[in-house]
DNA sequence: TTTTTACTTTATAATGATTATAAAGTAAAA
DNA sequence: TTTTACTTTATAATCATTATAAAGTAAAAA
């Protein structure tokens, strides 16, 4: 969860240029903890940069992942990927209706396999999602 | 896991009739146990069906997902859908380099929400992914 | 068995997300 | 201020998947 200034040094020290393109999509992302998809940053960059293209959107986005500032969520049966700021290991609680997302910061230390489980694997990481219905969808 | 005679009679039950393509898909389908693409079953049915249309590939996969036989796998930063015919809530290991995915058929008891967590979620189910490297892979 | 009907398959076009391309623009180093 | 290498942009290309509509066929009905 880096800020937008901690993001752009970032930027600096791996030799990118500072846009004013990058320095939007930037803040933008440094406050969304909603796990956008490229459109919907698209939609919030047009607000500010009108003329703004999509491949920028999308360009970035990519050296945003690479540079590990953000991740790439495994996407849950709905077209587009989802982005998230949250680099840290953690988890979610998905609702089936409305798609929404939410992050889980604990850690469940039992999620561990067996030697025997793991078959040679060497685990580096686990995530779970909780599959739901969100309060509000509830209603319905 | 069903075997392709319950797939069938399954299809049946639903008022499908039962085509020599549908018949081919389901043979594959149920012996697969390595999460198939859609790409990778029509390949694989080309060799005993090579005439089968691609659409009738989809057709089918969307049809099996839609009666409960199979389900989609949410996917690991690769394009493509992946198929599961083991329909009961499991686990995966996933292998990051070569994308491998291997079933895990333990519950995991304590991997629950407290209700602050769940935040007036109803939870359904959850889903655990652990991603390493497999045996393989390691030796590159 | 033959006919009929509704469901299927097929080729093809359409869609939607993402990536590639190459020309025009511009941070930032010299 | 000039230069250079990186960026942005519009556009085309790609890839998985879905839609369409005409031709084909299981299987129910006669």
């Amino acid at each position: 969860m880096l800020t937008s200034q901690e993001i752009i040094q970032k930027l600096r020290e791996n030799r990118f240029k500072i846009t004013p393109q990058r320095r939007i999509i930037v803040e933008l992302i440094s406050e969304n903890v909603n796990h956008p998809t490229a459109e919907d940053i698209y939609k919030q960059v047009l607000v500010k940069l009108p003329d703004i293209s999509q491949a920028t959107i999308y360009n970035t986005l990519r050296e945003l992942v690479a540079l590990g500032i953000l991740t790439s969520v495994d996407n849950i049966g709905e077209k587009g990927m989802r982005f998230d700021t949250n680099t840290n290991n953690h988890h979610h609680v998905y609702c089936m209706q409305c798609h929404q997302l939410v992050d889980i910061e604990r850690d469940f230390p039992s999620v561990t396999l067996t030697e025997k489980e793991a078959q040679d694997y060497q685990i580096i990481r686990n995530q779970i999602t909780f599959y739901g219905i969100c309060k509000n969808c509830q209603k319905e």
